[in-house]
DNA sequence: TAGATTGTTAATCGATTAACAATC
DNA sequence: TAGATTGTTAATCGATTAACAATC
């Protein structure tokens, strides 16, 4: 019964988790709050609150193990279990999430690409086929796909996510430039790169305004 | 003057300006802040708060007028300018995002790629050459580039965005898989997409749980 | 004018930070 | 034991929502 976690929180999780991935790679074991809030860039009092919400991690006088904490953020992660995937676009986007190994490694299998363009389709991708998206729908039945990785035209998305959740797709990673506004127990998780680039844009503009 | 905004706040800006551009291209030339809020699953209050941070943009007993809207929100987004900007790495990501025909349009002008693998030294991507990293501070120089995309491996993030703020880089676009951790005038916007995909995780992991 | 809707102040809610007793 | 550092409660800060007077 995880629920009830801020978003703010959750949101946190995944960075603490690649921080501790590094401090296992330099050989640190232990770590307290008071060091790993210097090396985030974070108080030391939101370290604490944050894993307190998900039970005693560490231990008073000595801080947290730093293997133990990782395998603890890890199974909240869900990174423990494996989930199947697809990919539907297999343009330059679509192949470069694909051809990303570490989600593999992370528990995340990609199974299979989708794209319209046919002269694509029977080719492979890091030994993931590509198939025409009129196969999505029987694909998704016999493979047990839990995500769908959205990297098609905004147009086109919408339409795709609704064939998805009916044969039983659970979550979208919607990289398409576009709301997909579906139903509450479908989880969307939002890559927008324009709207990250105009925040960037945003920042540039108004620090050049401040000094002249 | 535009400092003193809340990180919140921006990260809603790019978000109505998209809905805004969609609101244009259906015709719609007025909308209130009740209209738009239905229609974005945020309040009505938000909006023109958020709004009112910039200035009085809409008008009582009338709304807000589309276009007007959207020029002024593009305006505070940096979007009227042009910024010249390069890619580190041209594998898979670099090529995506080089390849996203949007980001020219709004006024983000990719002049060239660098990566490490001699074989796409000179080849071409929409328009945008691909060099050596030994050519990095030259061509910086020479170019006026402000923004630089990071799409290279973690380990050799780090070294190459010292060089470039030696030579003039203000911003970074950061797909590598680590902070950057650079002086306070820098701009970082990052893009982690293990972490988005792990945010994903724990949320289909989390609702697993609860549902049974 | 009457109706609609903003701009803005006040109230509420939630998240972050500070403090400290518990305890290893 | 003494020192360190957590877990947790309390205080603060900031963001969101509600309310309404101003005004088109």
């Amino acid at each position: 019964m995880k629920s009830g976690i801020s978003a703010a929180v959750i949101k946190r999780l995944p960075r603490y988790y690649r921080h501790l991935d590094e401090l296992m790679e330099s050989g640190v074991d232990r770590i307290s709050s008071g060091e790993l809030s210097k090396r985030m860039n974070i108080t030391a009092s939101q370290i604490r609150q944050d894993l307190n919400n998900f039970g005693g991690f560490g231990q008073q006088g000595y801080g947290y193990n730093v293997q133990y904490l990782y395998d603890e953020i890890g199974k909240l992660l869900g990174i423990d279990k494996q989930h199947g995937m697809i990919i539907v676009g297999a343009g330059n986007l679509g192949k470069a999430i694909a051809n990303y190994g570490n989600f593999e490694k992370r528990g995340f299998i990609i199974k299979a690409l989708f794209d319209s363009n046919t002269e694509l389709h029977g080719k492979e991708i890091r030994g993931a086929k590509v198939y025409g998206l009129d196969k999505l729908e029987e694909f998704v039945a016999e493979n047990d796909i839990e995500i769908a990785a959205i990297a098609i035209p905004k147009n086109y998305a919408p339409e795709v996510a609704e064939r998805l959740i009916k044969c039983g797709v659970k979550a979208f990673w919607n990289f398409a430039h576009t709301d997909l506004n579906l139903n509450n127990d479908i989880i969307v998780e939002n890559v927008h790169l324009s709207e990250s680039l105009m925040r960037l844009s945003y920042r540039l503009h108004s620090t050049e305004e401040r000094n002249g």
